[in-house]
RNA sequence: GGAGAGAUGGCCGAGUGGUCGAAGGCGCUCCCCUGCUAAGGGAGUAUGGGGUUUAUAGCCUCAUCGAGGGUUCGAAUCCCUCUCUCUCCA
């Protein structure tokens, strides 16, 4: 959510800035409800003024064993008033609730600025694409080949878009999940938590989720939903919570699985791994500062190229354009890593700053250690990686002619020394 | 599954219709006093919103005692629903 002082004050420069993401903010419809609104909450802030006056006295004089009926008439007839404008308020307070409820984040001035994702800018390359002498498979055919990814067993147990590993791709996953979880918590500094993979409807409106992407989520009949990312159950942990400044920045991680229900993505990747309902993902969370958010994304997004190097994977970063930056987000960078079967680089982690459009959302503060005062905390979040996607492209990358798979060496004491993944 | 108890400020804990946003204690901050590894005295110390304003200063004001409804001139206190915690029984 953005900062309704701002609305208030500079709709135009908001709107300006919101229509480089391509979002048309209406500021006639804004500024008309902002009127309406402050026009309400004066007079009924007037009356209720007037009537706790009154209601103080009344008890007063009953204190005192005086006559209060004549008080009591006249803030009686305040009762009707009152009633009728504190309702007119709620409707007009939830229209502009929903109305900025449903606005996205204003982009940095350092995010390029583009009409689609083909305008997102390249800013590094790293690695190169090996080269192959033979016939290359992509992975689904090299798992199946294996007999241990399965796309026929998983749509019998459920449907489309999920999968089945056995054996040694089963324990590849797992392998990847741990080797990235030791990385960022003994090297990068994160701290671990188990989370509820189920959360309810206040924390998925905190980080965005909700109310705009309700179709993304699989819900359950106990009202709850499967988390689409870690991001909602680390993040969330900061709802309603003050911290102190100097406990800033927290760099938090978890491993969960992912639910995500695809909608409008049909037709998409609907091959493979690529894109599934459920895949694992280690995320990685930082609540900071406001002043560091900036410095602190380009920490975040190197802990996640790192994963990429030491599995020595080609991959290339993307700073997004204002057209294809999330809801949330006021910077985003990409990375993608070289599916040599695809020919082309594919996302595997976006990292992201949030700036205060999550904290405003869930009232994420820090006090301000010089004023006293609380503020804002900024919020940032990355993928560290999706493990699927990155078992993807160990799977191609490392592929040999016989439709082996070869383990990247970092990945080998994970593996219990196991060099090679064949039949 | 059954029966009961509870949810109050950073923490503990009073408060069963009226000058309560809330006693008291602990903690914390500031000040005073004190020559000895400390004690004493005083003051302050929730959050969010709105109005006014050059102002994130000040002033005024509204809301919040698990959440949401209701009764009432007035609700932490009474009623209803929900969530969570605890105890006992199965």
């Amino acid at each position: 959510m953005l900062d309704p002082k701002l609305l208030r004050e500079q709709p135009e420069a908001v709107a300006e800035k919101l229509a480089t993401r391509g979002f048309v903010l209406d500021v006639a419809a804004f500024n008309a409800l902002e009127a309406e609104r402050k026009t309400l909450q004066v007079e009924t802030e007037k009356l209720q003024n007037e009537r706790n006056v009154h209601s103080k006295n009344i008890g007063i004089l009953k204190g005192q064993g005086k006559d209060a009926s004549a008080v009591l008439e006249q803030v009686n007839q305040l009762g009707d008033r009152l009633t009728q404008l504190s309702h007119e308020l709620s409707a007009v307070q939830e229209k502009l609730h929903d109305f900025c409820a449903v606005m996205p984040n204003v982009p940095h001035d350092s995010v390029p600025i583009g009409k689609s994702e083909d305008d997102n800018v390249e800013t590094a390359r790293v690695g190169t694409p090996r080269t192959f002498s033979f016939e290359i498979k992509d992975h689904v055919a090299l798992g199946e080949g294996l007999g241990q990814m399965s796309f026929d067993k998983a749509a019998k147990l459920t449907g489309s878009r999920f999968v089945v590993l056995h054996k040694h791709l089963a324990k590849l996953q797992r392998a990847l999940t741990q080797f990235m979880l030791d990385i960022h918590i003994n090297e990068h500094g994160y701290e671990e938590s188990y989370v509820p993979y189920l959360v309810n409807d206040d924390s998925l409106f905190g980080t965005g989720q909700l109310p705009k992407f309700k179709e993304d989520l699989f819900t359950t009949t106990a009202g709850y939903s499967l988390i689409p990312t870690a991001e909602v159950s680390l993040t969330n942990l900061m709802r309603d919570e003050i911290v102190r400044e100097e406990d800033l920045p927290l760099q938090w991680t978890a491993h969960t699985p992912c639910f995500r229900s695809e909608a409008g993505a049909y037709g998409k990747d609907t091959r493979g791994m690529i894109r599934q309902h459920q895949f694992e993902k280690v995320e990685l969370v930082w609540i900071c500062h406001p002043d560091e958010s900036y410095n602190y994304l380009e920490k975040l997004r190197l802990h996640a190229e790192t994963i990429l190097q030491r599995l020595e994977l080609p991959y290339r970063v993307l700073s997004l354009c204002t057209a294809d930056i999330g809801f949330c987000s006021a910077k985003t960078y990409d990375l993608e890593v070289w599916l040599p079967a695809q020919n082309c680089y594919r996302e595997i982690s976006s990292c992201s700053n949030m700036g205060s459009f999550q904290a405003r959302r869930m009232q994420a503060r820090f006090r301000n250690s010089k004023t006293g005062k609380t503020e804002l905390v900024h919020t940032l979040n990355g993928s560290g990686l999706a493990v699927g996607r990155t078992l993807v492209a160990i799977m191609e990358n490392y592929q040999d002619e016989a439709g082996n798979i070869h383990i990247p060496k970092a990945l080998q004491p994970y593996m219990g020394g196991l060099t090679v993944i064949g039949k």
